[in-house]
DNA sequence: ATATAAAATTAGTCAAGGCTAATTTTATAT
DNA sequence: ATATAAAATTAGCCTTGACTAATTTTATAT
C-alpha cells in the first residue's frame, strides 16, 4: 500500500495526465503540490521504484498502468468524500475539497464501494468532475470551457476547473452553479473578458481566466 | 493541531485513566499501542511540552484539562464514525473499528457536528459505548460486566469491553449483540466459567474472560 | 557556436516517530 | 540489607519526506 505523501503524488500527476497532454516535468509537479523539485526527485525515483510512473528526461513522467489504476482509486475516494460532504453533511461547495484530500486516504477494500452505493452511484462529483466507477471507467470529462466558444452562445455550466474556495466563492456570488445556463453575449478584444448573461438575467463582465476555468455543454 | 501519532497517544492515555484508576506507565502505554516502552518516553515529553499530559514518576501520567478536552474530541469523532459505519455503510459489528482508527484524524471545525447531526445525535456507539457531546459531557459508562453479577440475574448487554473482531465475531456466533437479554444461571467455582441463557434459550457455557468482557444493564 | 537562463539533479541537513542496546532507577524477594 | 528482576531512561540509529545550497544538464537567444 502506499503512503499519504505517494498517493498525493499519484494524484497530482494523474491530474497533470489528463489535463493536458503535456510533458510532466518534476518543475510542474513541484508547482502543483506547492513542493521543492529537489523533494520531488526524489519521489520520482520511490514511485518508479514501485513501478507506479515511468520517467523519462524526454517525455516526462508517465503512470504505470499500475500507477493509472491506484490513482483512480484515490480520485473516486476524493470525489464519493465530496459527495457525501455537500449533500448528507450540508457542507458549502468550496469546502469540501480540502476535507476530501484528507478522506481519499482513508483505505479499505470495500469503503469506496459502500460509500458509492450509500450515495446512489453518483456520477458526478459536486464540482462537475466524473467520478471513477468501481471498474475504473468513468464519464467524459468536459472540455469546452466558456471561454472557447462563439458569442452568442446559450450554454449550460457543467463543471469547474478551478476548485479554490476563492474561485467558487466567486461563483456562489454571481448565483452560478452547475446546470446554471449562461449565455455569452460578446467577447472584448483587448483582453479576452466576457459579457455573459447568467440564467437570463442582466449583463455581467468576467474576466477570461473565469471563462477558461468553466466547463461548459450545449 | 496535533499529529496523527499524538492523537493516538492521547487516546491511549484517555483510554487506559478511565479504564481503571490505576497507574498510567510508559509500560502499560506501550503496551496498549505496540510501540516500544523507549518511543513512549520520547512522546511523553513531547505531550509534556504541549501541556496535554503531567508526568511524575510516582503517579505516572496524568491528562491535564487540556489534554482531556482534546481526547474527549478525538473518541467522539472515533465513536460517531463506527455510528456512521454501520448504519450507513452497512458494516459489520466487527469491521468498524479498524477504519475509524483513521476516521477519527480527520481534522475540521464542523465536521464531527455535522456527523453528529446527521446520525441524529446517537448516545452510545455500536460496542455500547458512550459518546462524548459537542459539549465535552457524555451518558454514563456502563461498569457491571456479567462476571459480577449474582447467579439467576437476568440482564441485558450494555456494552462490550473488547473490541477486537475474535471477541466479536464470537458474540456474533453467539448471537449476542446490545441489548440482548441474557440470564446468568450458574458460576462454576472450579475457573468461573459461566452458564448462561441467551434471550432465553438454552443454556451455554462461556469464560469468565468472556463475562469480564460484557457490561451489562440491569 | 556560445553565453545565459532554466531545469534537473546531487549532497547534505532536519524533524517526526519509530527501533535496539546499554544503562540507570525502582521494586521485590530472600 | 542485599541480590535480582522489572521498569524507565538514555544514546544512537533508521526511514520518510521535506528543505537549502551547490552542481550539472538542457534549452534558448544572440
Ligand atoms: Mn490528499
Ligand atoms: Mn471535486
Ligand atoms: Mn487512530
Ligand atoms: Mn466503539
Amino acid at each position: 500500500m502506499h503512503t499519504l505523501s505517494e498517493e498525493n503524488y499519484l494524484k497530482c500527476i494523474y491530474r497533470l495526465w489528463q489535463d493536458r497532454g503535456q510533458k510532466i516535468t518534476p518543475t510542474a509537479i513541484a508547482e502543483w503540490l506547492g513542493n521543492n523539485p529537489a523533494s520531488v526527485v526524489d519521489m520520482i525515483r520511490k514511485l518508479t521504484d514501485k513501478q507506479l510512473i515511468i520517467y523519462d528526461k524526454k517525455k516526462g513522467v508517465e503512470l504505470t498502468p499500475q500507477g493509472q489504476k491506484d490513482a483512480t482509486l484515490i480520485v473516486r475516494r476524493h470525489r464519493l468524500w465530496e459527495v457525501f460532504l455537500l449533500e448528507k453533511l450540508g457542507y458549502d461547495w468550496d469546502e469540501i475539497h480540502d476535507i476530501a484530500e484528507d478522506l481519499e486516504h482513508i483505505k479499505d477494500g470495500t469503503l469506496a464501494d459502500r460509500l458509492d452505493k450509500f450515495l446512489g452511484f453518483p456520477e458526478y462529483d459536486p464540482h462537475g468532475d466524473p467520478i471513477p466507477r468501481a471498474n475504473g471507467k468513468m464519464a467524459k470529462r468536459h472540455s469546452t470551457t466558456l471561454a472557447d466558444v462563439k458569442h452568442g452562445t446559450l450554454c449550460r455550466v457543467a463543471a469547474v476547473k478551478d476548485t479554490t474556495s476563492a474561485f467558487l466563492q466567486y461563483l456562489q456570488k454571481l448565483d452560478i452553479n452547475i446546470g446554471t445556463k449562461i449565455q455569452l453575449i460578446e467577447k472584448i478584444q483587448f483582453d479576452g473578458s466576457l459579457v455573459i448573461s447568467i440564467a437570463g438575467g442582466e449583463r455581467t463582465t468576467v474576466s477570461q481566466k473565469f471563462g477558461e476555468n468553466i466547463l461548459i455543454d450545449m
